[in-house]
DNA sequence: CTGAAAGCGCTAACAC
DNA sequence: GTGTTAGCGCTTTCAG
């Protein structure tokens, strides 16, 4: 026991009533100033800004909100923060909605594959907020609730790293592309026999960079055999393990693309302990560009995707679907943005032995 | 232009007063058959349900929370989410929040030093949070506001990641029990000459974990000079810089602390370039256990941090507090939560020569 | 330029 | 069990 009490006495939160009787005005006024309205006289306007400083009122939204059918609030559903991806895309997210003066109620589902959404969806709406931005990856089945519920939403909703689709508003990364880039580039450095590790199938971005490399092969003319991909779980263990498999099943392999930095890891510490020199023997590229891909031995090669970028992209689609819907305008057709990914190439990947880029 | 409206025509939210006339009720009754209270006959019950449900009724909660005074939002306040550990911390603080029944308002800090911050917690306030976790970690002077600003805070607030410090509630990593653990495996490995590559000196985290290190080299009685250590700033890039300095200045050293493992990664790239066999020539312990750190060459010792736990003790910790002080009852006091880190030993720091652990 | 009245959607407090 | 009245804190509408 201490005699500090704690927390200290709460202060009570002052109202526009208390803040109208204390300067002498009506309660309009004081609504009138705070919502910086140009009908107010200056002596007014200067008397009642000084009581609101001593009383340090604060105007309270959830009054504000309910009258104005307007909460200026984006419910964000996200999944995984535990990973580096998603909490990218948040990251973005959050920062491009603080810039056009939006708050954002987040809400992570506790598997990527959560089901139902009925009762996520229903708290975000009973909360009023003005649009929902759904960042959680298309996976397996975990769509299949849109068609149901979509035609009853009272709000705007966006999806990221959904397939594009009639009547859905999306903002995804082109994976295609960036798989196709990887393995063009492995193409280009001479390899003849370039592998995959994909990332789990049901996942709509690993069957995109699949898909991509698959692409690079047949324009290059090579043949895609069944033996030549491998299929992980993203983590670096599932890389290690896909990799060694990978090795026994297609030994004439001179090349892999690996659908994350994370497998690519793994994947690179089989290839030292099997004395399989990198580039030298195996060209490898990965995907994301981990911060510290430029760190692993060797620096890796891989595909750059900007999920801050991703995120800010999609908030700022849907708040001007939100702004177009409150202006009882004809609200926006659907219309899909795939944002580009770039390729970095390292030394993982370089044949022509160079002097290694560390940076 | 396709003919297709989207978004599709929105549905209009009932409002209980329509639940009402339809159900032939007051709106008072369908305000307890959804508060479940038990005053209302099972006919009546069922009626108003069945009538909720056909038009999709969903009570809308800021209309709620005005009256209750209460809103079931927490305010969390976080930084540098495109880093790994807080949005670790984040994940442990939703999950957590969920399950209490507490929805999160989500604020991100632009930068880990943003001042002043009295907008931000405005704009909680005036959202009406309940309570307020501060998941900004504590640098230079990035906590002087709250002495000016805490007495009048008319909820309650939780730090994270703080200096412990009466008056404060405040959940915190040990660091200084990580930093410890860390370096006493180094000493009990045989190493007599042990480095430290320490974060930026105006976190306090860095501090604590700098003063582990000299805990336990002053323990070993092992003299701690000026230039066995150099400071980085977290990143990869720091830490080659600051090792490839440490290992000029310090030459007899035969074992390094480095802050954190991203630090490590590129103090290790340092080492495969200049020849220095780890843990043969060098033993090195990182900080995180990152999911990579299994997989880097050699796997990386370190201390783990469970920042998912931190953040979710943290939530229960600040729900306690709102319990408490809605209950009228004397608050609780203040009183410092600290957990505990955990040495993990790989291959990195052995010198004894085993296998070598790859899991 | 300022204020009075009404009401956003809901529930506390009381009646019956 | 159920309804009535009042009001949470704010803004809309309209009057002056």
């Amino acid at each position: 026991m201490n005699d500090t009490p704690f927390p200290p006495q709460r202060q009570r939160r002052a109202t526009i009533k208390e803040v109208a009787q204390a300067a002498g005005v009506s309660t309009m006024t004081v609504s009138r100033v705070i919502n910086q309205r140009p009908d107010v006289s200056p002596e007014t306007r200067q008397q009642v800004l000084a009581v609101i400083q001593q009383l340090g009122y604060q105007p309270n939204s959830l009054a504000r909100s309910l009258i104005q059918r307007r909460s200026y609030t984006l419910g964000v559903v996200t999944a995984g923060l535990k990973y580096i991806g998603p909490s990218r895309t948040l990251n973005g997210i959050t920062t491009q909605a603080e810039e056009l003066g939006y708050n954002v109620l987040l809400d992570e589902l506790p598997s990527f594959n959560t089901d139902p959404v009925q009762p996520i969806l229903d708290t975000l709406l009973a909360r009023q907020v003005d649009g929902i931005l759904w960042a959680v990856p298309e996976i397996g089945s975990n769509r299949q609730w849109i068609f149901e519920r979509l035609p009853d939403l009272p709000v705007p909703i966006i999806f990221l790293t959904t397939q594009p689709q009639e009547g859905l508003m999306v903002v995804s990364m082109d994976n295609t592309l960036g798989g196709y880039l990887a393995s063009r580039h492995l193409v280009e450095q001479g390899c003849r026999a370039i592998g995959h590790v994909s990332g789990p199938l049901d996942w709509w971005e690993a069957r995109q960079r699949k898909s991509g490399w698959q692409q690079a092969l047949s324009e290059a003319g090579l043949p895609i055999s069944e033996t030549a991909s491998v299929e992980g779980n993203w983590s670096s263990a599932s890389g290690e393990k896909a990799f060694r498999q990978l090795v026994e099943q297609y030994p004439l392999m001179d090349a892999v693309f690996v659908a994350n930095d994370q497998m690519a890891l793994g994947a690179l510490q089989v290839a030292h302990q099997a004395g399989i020199r990198v580039p030298q023997d195996l060209a490898m590229v990965g995907f994301d560009n981990l911060a510290e891909a430029p760190y692993f031995w060797p620096p890796l090669s891989t595909v750059q995707i900007d999920q801050q970028e991703l995120g800010s992209t999609a908030v700022r689609a849907l708040v001007q679907m939100i702004e177009a819907s409150q202006l009882q305008n004809q609200p926006l057709p659907s219309q899909s943005i795939l944002v580009k990914p770039e390729l970095i190439v390292r030394a993982s990947s370089l044949r022509t032995l160079r002097a290694i880029d560390n940076q």
